[in-house]
DNA sequence: CGCTGCCTTGATCTTCTTCAAAACGTGTGG
DNA sequence: CCACACGTTTTGAAGAAGATCAAGGCAGCG
C-alpha cells in the first residue's frame, strides 16, 4: 500500500554552521520582546548574546538545572517538552527560527521548568538572564512587548486546555498540525509544507494522545488527501479540511 | 443515604458592601504585579485603580468585548471562562483575592479572551490599560515581576495540559481540588475549607470531563472520607490521600 | 543482509460519555 | 407550615472512543 510516495519531496538541507552577524540581527528583531526597537537598540542588544550551535539530539537545556538563560531560536528546530516522574514525556511545543524557551524571569533560585533538545541541527542565541533582565528595565518597550507576548503564549496554552478538554483526538490532532504550520510551515507547490522530523509518536504527545491513535488519524487524513507525509515532513494538502476538522482554530 | 452532613458547616458570610481604603492597598500590595514597590509607591498606584461592586452572577467582562480594563479581585470569587462556538464553556480558573484578570498588554484593537462572571459579591479593583501600560513603564520593577508572573501562569496552564492529556478524569478532579484549596482553602478545624460555590458542573468543566463523572468521583472520594462537601464549600479532609491521587501536583 | 527504529493494523478491554430517570435540598407561594 | 417546583446531584445502563496489547511491515544503515 505504497501510495504514499507519490510526492517525492526533496527536504532543501539548508542548515548552516553557525550564525552569520546579519542573521542574528534579523533574527533578534523578529522576537516579539524586541519588536519594538530601533535598529540600533537591536544591534546593541545583539551584541549581549552569544550563539552556539547544537547537533541533533543535543540537549540545550534540561528540566531542573538553574535556569540561568534565555534561548533564542535562530535556526533550526527545537523541541520544547516536559517529563512526568512516570518516565514520559509531554511535548510542550515545537519552536522554530525566532521562537524562545528556557528563563524569562529568572528571579533568584529559579529552575528550568522545561527540557528542550536540538531536533536538528541548530543554531541558537542565547543570554544570561540577569542581563536579560537588565534589557528589560532599560527598555520599557521591551518589557510591555514581553508581557504581551507572554499574554498570548498564555492564552494559546489556555486554548490548548480547551481543546484536550473538549475535542477529540483526530480534532485535537489536526489542531497541532494547523498551529506548527502557522509557525513552522513554508508554502510548497500550492501547499504548506512542515519540515520538521515529527515522529508519530512525538505528534501524539502534543495531541494528548498515544501514538497508535495519532498513526490512525494521520493515516485516515491521508486516505482522504487532506495531507501527505513522508520522511521528515508533513504537507497540508487540503487546509479548509483540516480546519473542518478542527473546531475554533483560529490565527 | 444522608451520610453527608454530619459536619454542618457555617459558612462566616463576611461579605463586605465595598472596599475600604485600606483593604485596597493591602490587595494591591499582594498582587504580583507590585510586589516589590514601596508603600508610597503603591499608594500611588492605588489612586489610579477604581472599586467597584458586583452582585453575584452578574458579568463583569464578557470574551470578545474591547479589552479596555485590567481587573484585580479584592473581594469575593470570580469565575473565569472560556466559550466554544458550539456553545458550551470551559472554565479556566476560579480566582480569588489578589487575582487579575481582563488585560494585561492591551495594545490597540485587543479583546477580551476570557469572560468573568462574580460568583458571589465581588469587590474588583480595575484600571485602564492604557494607564496600567504606563505604569510598566514607569516602575521596571513591576515590569519584572509582571513578566514574572506571567511565566508563572503561563506554567500552570502547561501543567494543566499535561494533566489533561495523561492522566484519568478523577486524577484531575482531585488536581483541580487541590489547585483551588491552594488559591482559596482557608484551614478549618485541621482541615482545608474551600469556600466557593462550585457546582459538579463546574467542577467537570475546570478538569474537562462531565458532570455525571465528576459526580461519580466526588462521591467515591466521600465515601473514602478524603473530602467532605456542602452546599457553597468542600472541606479536604485528607489531603495526602488527594495528593496521592493527582500525581505530580506540586506547590 | 540483517539490524533497528518507526509506522501501521487488528483485536480486546477499559474508561468515560451519553442518555435517562430518580432523589434530594432550597426557596417559594399558597 | 406545608407542598410544590426548580436546579443540582446521584445512580444506572448502554454505547463509543480511545488505550493497551500484540504482531507484522517498511524504510534507512551499518
Amino acid at each position: 500500500m505504497a501510495v504514499r510516495r507519490n510526492i517525492p519531496i526533496i527536504i532543501p538541507e539548508i542548515e548552516v554552521e553557525s550564525c552569520t552577524i546579519g542573521l542574528r540581527e534579523k533574527v533578534l528583531a523578529g522576537v516579539p520582546f524586541f519588536q519594538a526597537l530601533s535598529v540600533d537598540s537591536v544591534r546593541s542588544i545583539n551584541r549581549r548574546f552569544v550563539d552556539r550551535g547544537f547537533e541533533p539530539g543535543s540537549t540545550i537545556i534540561r528540566e531542573g538545572d538553574p535556569a540561568e538563560r534565555l534561548f533564542v531560536v535562530a535556526l533550526g528546530i527545537v523541541k520544547l517538552f516536559r517529563t512526568t516522574d512516570s518516565g514520559d514525556t509531554v511535548l510542550i511545543d515545537i519552536l522554530g527560527s525566532g521562537e524562545y524557551f528556557g528563563s524569562l524571569a529568572g528571579y533568584g533560585p529559579a529552575r528550568y521548568e522545561d527540557s528542550a533538545i536540538a531536533r536538528s541541527r541548530v543554531c541558537a542565541l542565547s543570554i544570561d538572564a540577569v542581563a536579560f533582565r537588565r534589557i528589560l528595565t532599560e527598555y520599557s518597550s521591551v518589557a510591555l512587548k514581553s508581557v504581551e507576548a507572554l499574554s498570548n503564549r498564555l492564552h494559546l496554552a489556555q486554548e490548548m486546555v480547551r481543546q484536550l478538554a473538549g475535542y477529540s483526538a483526530e480534532a485535537r490532532i489536526a489542531y497541532v498540525l494547523l498551529h506548527l504550520a502557522d509557525k513552522l510551515g513554508t508554502p510548497w507547490k500550492g501547499n504548506t509544507l512542515i519540515q520538521a522530523p515529527l515522529t508519530r509518536d512525538e505528534l501524539a504527545s502534543m495531541a494528548g494522545t498515544t501514538t497508535e491513535t495519532a498513526s490512525r488519524a494521520v493515516s485516515r487524513m491521508q486516505k482522504q488527501g487532506i495531507i501527505t507525509t513522508g520522511r521528515g515532513w508533513i504537507a497540508l494538502a487540503d487546509e479548509d479540511a483540516l480546519r473542518d476538522l478542527a473546531p475554533e482554530y483560529s490565527r
